[in-house]
DNA sequence: TGCAAATATATGTACATACATTTAATGTCG
DNA sequence: CGACATTAAATGTATGTACATATATTTGCA
C-alpha cells in the first residue's frame, strides 16, 4: 500500500506550509493510533484510559496507588480518575479501601481478575507496538523532534 | 528553559525501547499541542472542533455543506458532527436549511457573525501555528514520519 | 486548643467521542 | 408501479474530558 498523504486524508488541497501541514499531521497521526489502540482493546472490554489505569496499578503492584498517584502517572492529567476507577472497580479490575494513615486518601489496588487481563491482553498483542512500520534511527529522530516540541 | 522528557513528565523511570517510546511520545503531545490550541480557543467560546467545523464551512462560502462533507474533511472522521453543527447554529455562527435538491440532506452555511469570529480569531493567532521551535528540516522530516506511520 | 488553610477525593455540568439504532427520503429493479 | 435496499441525518446511551465546586480530613499556627 501506497503511503497516504494527509493532504488526502482529510482533502484538503494544500497546506500554507511545512509548519501548519505538521500540527495538522501530529494531531491526526495521534488520534489515528489511538482509535487503532481503542478498536485492540474493545475485545478486552477496556477502553484507553481504562487500561492505562490498569497498568499503573500493576506498575505498583501490591503496593496500592492514590487518585492523585493515578493523575500524576495518567497522560491526560486533567481527565477525571476517580470516574474511571469507578468503572473498573464496577467491573472487579480494582479495589477500593480508605486509606489507613490517611483516611482522606483511598488505595487502589488491583485484583487478581484484573492482574490476569492484562496477562491476557500482554500475551495478545506483544511485538505489536504501533510503530513498526518505523526504522530505530526515524524512531529517535521522532521522539527528539517530539520532544523539542515540548520544550 | 530545559527540553522536558517524556519520562520525567509521565514519571516512568525507563521505556522498554525507543519505540513504545515514541507511540506515549507522539500520543502524549498530540494531546498537549490540543490542550494548548483548546485554551487559545475558550477566550472566543469555541472549541476546538467547532473552530474546526468552522473553518472547513468557511472554505466552502458561499456555498452550503452538508453533514457528510463534514465528516469528511474533520480530522476525527467518527464524532458527531450533527450536534457540532447544533452548538454552532445555537450560537448563530451556522445556519441548518433542508437542501433543496435532495430532502434528505441538509445545508450548512456559515453566517456573517460567524465569518467575523473567524477574521477575529485569524488577527489574534496569526504566526502561532504552534511548531515555532522545530526548524524547517525537522518539521519535514516530522511530515515524513508521521506519513510513513499511516502507510 | 481551635480555627483557617491545605489536601484528597468526589460530584455536577457542559461538551465531545464512539457506536448502535432510528427516521425520512431517494434509488433500483423485478 | 411497488417492495426493498441505500443514503443522509438525527437520536440514544455509555464513556471520557474539562473545569468548577463540594465534602471530608488533616495540618499548621495564632
Amino acid at each position: 500500500m501506497q503511503t497516504m498523504r494527509i493532504e488526502d486524508e482529510i482533502k484538503q488541497p494544500v497546506f500554507k506550509n511545512e509548519y501548519q501541514k505538521g500540527l495538522i499531521n501530529l494531531i491526526y497521526t495521534a488520534g489515528w493510533l489511538q482509535q487503532q489502540q481503542a478498536a485492540a482493546f474493545r475485545q478486552f472490554d477496556l477502553t484507553l484510559p481504562q487500561f492505562n489505569v490498569l497498568r499503573i496499578l500493576r506498575g505498583q503492584h501490591p503496593k496500592p496507588a492514590t487518585v492523585n498517584l493515578l493523575i500524576e502517572r495518567m497522560l491526560d492529567k486533567t481527565s477525571n480518575a476517580s470516574r474511571i476507577v469507578d468503572k473498573l472497580e464496577t467491573k472487579g479490575l480494582v479495589t477500593r479501601t480508605v486509606c489507613p494513615s490517611n483516611r482522606r486518601a483511598v488505595d487502589i489496588r488491583i485484583t487478581e481478575p484484573g492482574l490476569e487481563l492484562l496477562h491476557r491482553i500482554d500475551e495478545s498483542v506483544k511485538e505489536h507496538h504501533g510503530l513498526q512500520m518505523l526504522t530505530l534511527e526515524e524512531t529517535q529522530q521522532l521522539n527528539q523532534i517530539l520532544d523539542k516540541i515540548r520544550d
